[in-house]
DNA sequence: ACTATTTGCGCAAACGATTGCGGATCTTTT
DNA sequence: AAAAGATCCGCAATCGTTTGCGCAAATAGT
């Protein structure tokens, strides 16, 4: 309502110029001791409070830092935000979040919006409905740099952070096997998306690199969520045999974790269960369930420091880091001689 | 790097003045029909970019709407700022988000950040160590509409949405007594905290409504989760004929449940389980569990809607919004018959 | 044919700050 | 005492828009 107090305000009221207003408050050398004392007590009183967006109009850029992603997952994003927002805050950026309800043209539309804010960097987690990056050129028109995380594509014009997806899924089929698991039923999302793709890879790879078969049959893929409890029956049906899930992500988890105890399975006695998580589902599930981490909180701030630095040396050098994960036991794997049947209950 | 254009570069393209474009692009009725064309043709192909930071300087607003978290929980938070989100977007607006850590000190310095950025609205979940609103004053100086959410104090000096706190508390004993449980352990945060304080306060007034006793010892306080497990289990040793457990958060209440199958009891059978929730976490808990749900994403959504409402009507009416909680009962509590002692397993 | 009215556009101020350059004073040097 | 150097400050342009007002030309009204 009452106008803010700006610098003319103060200059009327000392009866000095705006520049030398702006210069005093800024601590510049031109100005002497006293006037400078006087202007900031008036600045003071008159409650003055500075104008940023004049302030970086001019000096064309912003200070903000744009973060897409297509949802709100309870799971991971709220980690990796936090992340990120606390190395944006240290570095006196601030952080706009934008939500692309996995819709591509959201996406686009967003990515847009972000150029009309003038955004000095923009974090993007590609929806999965995402199959391309052309609506990512405006950017570089605009000189914005972008980097991609968490899910991400092939064609790497981008820097990218991720974790290494086929690695993980290799390490976690070879860590099953290696405790004497030979049956194991992979849990994972829409094999469309990148991320399930490379996970479903490693997992396959990890398989054939200790000669163990893996049926197609063993693979459960999710789409929707509640389409798990129907297609985890079925594999469980179809292999009766089985001692070990594997879960890709965390929803992914607990969910199997819950239709696993519902169907009265012991974890880890009946079956076993192995997931990839930020660390936080795996400890309230009981029995805690062992996970190959990869925290959110690395993740958002290595993205953010990586993009600051891109801002800051106008770097438009172009990496691909990946995270490393690491394994950590908790219990819901059980170590089977090998060949030995699954227990009844 | 390449500057943007500008109308300016437009102007000087296409022959005419900056205002004219300016008009044309805005499709102002001033502007011939064939100039307008001209005009956007010339934009598109020098791919004109506006510049809404200008813009809304000279507005005197900047659509951006602050929120500020004390952490990113990953229960409820997640939803409510999806809930925020979607209006804000749908009204054209941009969400901005910082994150105070829970100290007071970090939030005061984000409020002033607010007011440098000249947000349009700040919306506010009170850290857990603010005990005065003294720095919010800034906001009002400002003009800046503030909603408080979730958590917030006494002195109601600011719109606030909330639910009942003490109404929900109220219904969780009625409902767990009215289904034959005498003896409840309620776990319960930081008692300092409003929230906390207030759901007490029901949970004890449910009891007394129904004459049932409720002892200090059966009031599990944990100011952190990590206390949780000892503080139960000397709860629960204090009174073996607990029938029930409340738990007034969803982390208390993932944790709850995590630590009660850890000691073998069983939900329902052996003890019963009920909180508040947003709905998430029961769905996996196995069983699912019975709770008093109150959507965070309709918690933001209504908040957004009443701040947007605040900054379009330049209305500083203050309004004090509870948000309605329902029951949804999913099996993790069990009726009784009066009396009846918990059954051995 | 002469006055109204409309149409289509430009001038310039404004938003709130920053900053290069130059201009007074005042002090010091020769 | 004149020149030189410091010290302190103001003028005015600039960032990219929007918009009230004015002005010319074209159209309409009588």
């Amino acid at each position: 309502m009452g106008k803010r107090t700006t610098l003319r305000d103060i200059a009327a009221n000392v009866g000095l110029s705006i520049a030398t207003v702006s210069r005093a408050l800024a601590d510049h050398p031109d100005i002497s001791a006293e006037t400078k004392e006087r202007i900031r007590d008036v600045a003071q009183a008159m409650s003055y409070i500075p104008n940023y967006r004049a302030r970086y109009m001019r000096a064309k850029h912003s200070r903000l830092i744009a973060l897409i992603v297509p949802e709100m997952n309870m799971f991971f994003v709220p980690s990796m935000i936090s992340g990120i927002n606390h190395v944006v805050q240290q570095n006196d950026y601030s952080l706009i979040v934008f939500q692309s309800d996995n819709a591509v043209i959201q996406e686009r539309r967003l990515v847009e919006y972000c150029t009309h804010l003038s955004a000095d960097g923009v974090l993007l987690v590609l929806s999965s409905e995402t199959s391309d990056l052309q609506h990512l050129e405006v950017l570089k028109e605009c000189g914005i740099p972008v980097v991609l995380l968490d899910r991400t594509m092939e064609t790497a014009k981008y820097t990218t952070i991720t974790i290494d997806d086929q690695e993980v899924g290799r390490e976690a089929a070879s860590y099953l096997i290696g405790h004497g698991h030979e049956r194991i039923i992979g849990v994972f999302s829409d094999p469309r998306q990148r991320i399930s793709a490379l996970r479903l890879r490693g997992f396959r790879r990890g398989h054939s690199e200790h000669s163990i078969p893996l049926a197609d049959s063993q693979i459960v893929r999710v789409p929707l969520i509640d389409e798990l409890e129907q297609s985890l029956d079925k594999a469980l049906a179809a292999h009766p045999d089985t001692t070990a899930v594997f879960t890709m992500t965390d929803e992914l988890l607990v969910h199997t974790h819950y239709l696993l105890t519902k169907r009265g399975l012991r974890i880890p006695q009946d079956i076993s269960l192995l997931g990839i998580s930020d660390g936080q589902a795996p400890n309230f599930l009981y029995p805690n369930v062992t996970h190959l981490r990869h925290s959110g909180v690395e993740v958002g701030e290595r993205t953010a420091h990586i993009l600051i630095g891109m801002i800051e040396h106008n770097s438009d050098a172009m990496m691909d880091v990946r995270i490393r994960t690491t394994l950590v036991e908790m219990g819901s794997v059980e170590k089977r001689t090998r060949g030995a049947a699954r227990k009844k209950r």
